[in-house]
DNA sequence: AACGTGGCATGCAACGTTGCAAGTGGTCGG
DNA sequence: CCGACCACTTGCAACGTTGCATGCCACGTT
């Protein structure tokens, strides 16, 4: 147990009430005393006490993150730069796994951590927008994604229609007509897989190609091997296919792996793009083709959402806070023999 | 604000130590008071204040996971059992990175925190065994693999020397003669690397092939980049090579992308090989044969140890926990060509 | 009838910190 | 020479909880 004020107050020869002037930087104290009190501290190896001051003042200087799980590379990046920008703001990120189970997720919405934390930022999976409206007076919260929840919670999105839009449109353009939706989760209140579905059935219309329901192929999970049992349930139903769209990069590396095992050259016959670009997609073989959405922004502008909600008054009303995504291409979607147009001579990926 | 105990007291008409009798569970409450309070508790939505109970039991129900990088993908593996086996214990999971810089390491071994957490998991970097001597009264630590602090501090580990052998013997047993060892790590004083080193040099003796240092790569991190640039010099050296052995998946993942990039065939020009069993190896092209740590035993045991440290009393002296691991043999090593004797027809990596 | 016992409920204190208001001693102006 | 003011310091209280010791009452025993 490191000292106290006390401890130090007496070792120092003063009131408990000025050591904790000098801790705390200002107030009026003599320069003598000052010094005199510092050394003390010193002497003593006097470190303040976050409980203590956590109940005097009410803030822990916590903050949760609350996920499905962190050993998905994506929510493991995004925790990296979310700690990074708690730490310059002088906070702590503390990991609350959910697994996506909505039980889970209500309890730590609730304040099962008991006020421990000074505010979340949470990436619901399972819960329904009325589970995110009904919140008990708990800590100041961001979400990260579009939770339908609109107009009555902070939340940090990138635009999900558009990119999955783009990225369609992409594959397209390469010359792909029969492009398979790795990823829609319609068991899912979370509309994130849903609006990406939006995005590619969008451009399947502005190219005037139609939704084939049988390359729409929905998952449990985000994970590879979701992706690879997606891929072998399409391989063996022997439906045409020569794109694949991953609605995250684990579901498309998943798909790649199967494809390529099963002796398919990617992206000659087969394109393969993911979104999130994390990075086993851009060192795998071929490197993925994906959305790049802002990381860093995003973790940037949900610790700027809750820094406003820290201080006690309501503030300004629920923000959305759009972050920026671009299109990541690599060599998993370009370099196709195009099938429609008399084939161009197949231009292998660059083997040299 | 979440109600307190007096507000409950007062509004169920009994004493505050009664309340608490009552959430605390046990202590002698008549059934009919005990349910009175019940309902004023749940009718004011009565949540423990966290930061009370740890002023007043000293115990904040947070450990702290130390670590370089969370988005590291074996880290965030190891963060997810970790946070899991934190919560079974009624633990929450607090994510310090380090970026492996040596001051900050120290920081948070001295307790920077402020008492705030009730144990440490750390797996050290850039830290001298006298660094992890010298602490100043902080919390209980455990440490993820050795530090040559032998015997003074919990420490878990595998045993590094022995996996490394294991592993350079397989390639050796699949043929290979020319094994690179990409990953070590001179500049840190954490002796992982070492040791693996170590292991891969005695394989080497035992099947009386000899060291050549041109095939030691040194890295600095352990990101796929390190490895991809490993792989580029190795190439570019145009030393004799016909294995590498990364220590780390992230490392052999990223040799492997320049090894394919450079038109090598894994495993029949190139057997490659990693340490870690992260699962972008299981879904590389081809996937990647490596070390399997057993990552759930490490985060239980370094815990489990934890648990230990807690109670007030000094305890047994600090244990070395060795956690087991196996070899998890892929594509990336197997079906080689044999180069010393009379090739055997090339068994190219099944392209059907 | 007096006393002991056990079941239940409560008051007090303390964990370490900081806001508030009051106190101390000295100096300067009137 | 006195009062006011200043620079500095301090005591008190409170944040919400729980350990400890004690209080109270009813019941059964002697």
């Amino acid at each position: 147990m490191s000292a106290t004020l006390r401890q130090v107050a007496e070792h120092a020869g003063v009131s408990v009430r000025t050591v904790s002037n000098v801790v705390s930087g200002f107030a009026l104290v003599a320069p003598a005393t000052r010094e005199r009190v510092q050394r003390a501290l010193d002497e003593l190896g006097y470190r303040p006490n976050a409980a203590a001051r956590h109940l005097r003042g009410g803030r822990s200087g916590l903050i949760a993150l609350v996920i499905p799980e962190i050993a998905s590379p994506y929510f493991g990046e995004l925790a990296g730069h979310l700690a990074d920008e708690a730490e310059k703001r002088g906070w702590t990120l503390l990991v609350q796994q959910t697994g996506g189970d909505a039980r889970r997720e209500r309890d730590l919405l609730d304040g099962a951590g008991g006020q421990a934390v000074d505010g979340l930022v949470m990436s619901p999976w399972a819960l329904s927008p009325a589970d995110l409206r009904r919140r008990p007076g708990a800590a100041p919260l961001v979400l990260l994604g579009e939770q339908d929840a609109d107009g009555l919670l902070d939340h940090v999105v990138i635009d999900n229609v558009t990119a999955a839009r783009e990225l369609t449109r992409h594959l397209i353009e390469t010359g792909c007509t029969r492009i398979a939706a790795v990823g829609p989760q319609p068991h899912l209140l979370n509309g994130t897989a849903a609006r990406r579905l939006s995005g590619y059935r969008q451009a399947l219309d502005e190219a005037g190609l139609p939704h084939d329901p049988a390359l729409e192929v929905p998952v449990n999970h985000l994970h590879r091997a979701d992706g690879a049992a997606a891929m072998r349930r399409l391989l063996d139903t022997g439906i045409e296919v020569d794109a694949v769209f991953g609605f995250s990069d684990q579901l498309a590396l998943g798909a790649m792996h199967v494809a390529t095992q099963h002796g398919l050259q990617v992206p000659a016959d087969l394109a393969i793009a993911g979104f999130d670009d994390v990075e086993d997609g851009r060192y795998a073989n071929p490197p993925l083709t994906t959305v790049s959405p802002d990381k860093p922004a995003i973790a940037q502008a949900a610790l700027h959402c809750l820094a406003g909600r820290l201080t006690p008054g309501d503030g300004p009303p629920p923000v959305k806070h759009l972050v920026p995504h671009h299109l990541e291409i690599r060599a998993s979607t370009i370099g196709r023999k195009v099938s429609t147009k008399p084939a161009a001579p197949g231009i292998r990926n660059a083997h040299r």
